[in-house]
DNA sequence: GTGGTCTAGACCACA
DNA sequence: GTGGTCTAGACCACT
C-alpha cells in the first residue's frame, strides 16, 4: 500500500520527499503546506510520523508554522540556493569517489555519460536549457 | 574506538565493507576470509555482530561456507562481474536522474567533471592509466 | 517443557511452523501475526529465535514487516499458490524417486495407498470429501 | 567441489549414502568396503569425517571391521530386510500425511501417481517387476 | 579452532 | 508496544 522503503524510517522519507520538492521548485518559498492531518490521509501513515517529518523540516530551516494557520514553505531564498548547491556539489563528489573505488575514472564516467545524454535529451521536464 | 557510522546498523556496514573489498580485487574468489572471532576482535564488535553480516554476505551469495572449515570469497566470477557491471550502471543512472531533478543535464555534469578530472589525475591507484 | 525435535533448530523449526499454517490456510494472506515477544512468551523460547525465524520467513517472501506496527502474512496471493503447488509437486517427485530406489514402482505405491485410503477416510478436515 | 548439502553433517550424509547403496543392491552383504583413506580421497573430505560415518554405520549395524583387514557389509540377511521394509513403510506414512496437511487425500495422490506411472515405467533400474 | 545455535538482557527508533 | 540492533557469553557439532 506505501510506497515507502521499509529500511529507512518513514518521516525521513517524507523529510527528504518534501525537501526535494523545495529544491525542485514543485513547491515555492510561501507555499502553504498540506496539513498534518491532509498529507497522513494521502500517505496513509500515521499523523504522528507527519508531524514528526514537519518538525524536522522546521529544524532544517525549510518550512516555517504560524500556529493556527498553517506550515509555509521558507522565504529565505538564499538559505535554500545555498543549500541545493552545496547538495549537488556533495552528490557528485560522492558520486566520483565511489566511481573511483570501482577503478573508474572521471574520464571512463564522462565517456559513459556522453553516451546517456542522447536518450535525455528531451526527458528532462523541469529545466530549460540555455 | 571503532570507525562505524552511526546511523547504519554496524552489520550491514561490513557487509558493504567486505562485499566492496572482493568487488575492488582487495579479496579474490576462494580466498579464505576471517574468522567470525578475528574479524570480531579486530573491529571490536561482538562476534554474534560479525556472523550476522557473514549471513547476509552468504544469503547474497558472495561468500560460502564450510562448516568447521571456514568462509571463503565465491568462486562464482560470472556473478561477480555481472554483480560488479550492475552496480555501476545503477550508480550512474541514479546518480543521473538525481542530477536531472535538480535540473542538471547531463552535458552540465560532464563539464563539472571535466574540471574535477585533473584533480583525480594521478590519485587513482588501481586502474592503468595510459 | 518445548515440542521442539531436538536434531533441527528451534527457529527453522518455527519457520516450518508458520509457513505451514500460511500454506494449509489457518493463517490468510494480510492476517496479522503474533509479536516476537508474544510468540516467544508463548513457545517458552528466547524472544531472538523467534525474530531470527521471522527474518527468514521475510527473507523467504511468506511474511512482510511494518516496523513499529507488526508482521502480516504476505498478500501475494500468486506466489503463495505457486509456491504450494510446487511443493506439492516436489513432495510427491521426491516420494516416487525414493520409492524407486528401494525397488517400489508407482504401481506398487498405489496399491499400498490404495489398502490405506479406508483408514483416513473421514480423518481429513480441510478437505471437501466426496 | 564437494556435492553436500552444507545444512547436514557430512558424515551423516556418508552414513546415508553408504546405508543406501546397501539397501539398493548396490551393495551386498559381506562386500568390503572401501578403506577410509580411500573414500577420503575420492570424496575430498577429511578422512575424520569418514571414519566418524563407518563408526556410525558399524553402530547402526550395517557394517562389520575385521581389525587389520577391512570393513565389510554386514551378512545379517534378516537384519537388512527388515529395516529395508520399516523404512519403505515409515517413508510411505510420511508422505501420506504430508499430503493430508496440504488438503490432499490419498485418492488424490493415486490420481497424480496413475499419471506420472507411464513415465517412470523402464526407467527402473535395478528392480525387475514380477 | 571453526561455524551454528541459543539465551539473557539491554537500548533505541518508530508509530 | 513494536521491531531492530547489539552485547556477552554459553554450548554444541563438526573437521
Amino acid at each position: 500500500m506505501n510506497t515507502f522503503q521499509s529500511d529507512k524510517p518513514i518521516y525521513l522519507q517524507v523529510v527528504e520527499d518534501v525537501k526535494m520538492k523545495i529544491l525542485c521548485g514543485d513547491l515555492h518559498p510561501g507555499d502553504k503546506l498540506e496539513s498534518v492531518r491532509e498529507m497522513a490521509a494521502r500517505l496513509s501513515v500515521n499523523p504522528n510520523t507527519i508531524q514528526r517529518a514537519f518538525l524536522e523540516l522546521e529544524r532544517q530551516g525549510f518550512i516555517v508554522t504560524q500556529r493556527a494557520v498553517g506550515r509555509f514553505v521558507s522565504e529565505d531564498n538564499q538559505f535554500l540556493e545555498i543549500y541545493k548547491q552545496q547538495r549537488i556539489r556533495d552528490t557528485i563528489q560522492q558520486f566520483v569517489e565511489e566511481m573511483a573505488r570501482y577503478g573508474m575514472k572521471p574520464k571512463d564516467v564522462i565517456a559513459y555519460l556522453t553516451e546517456q545524454e542522447d536518450k535525455y535529451e528531451g526527458v528532462n521536464n523541469n529545466t530549460e536549457s540555455e
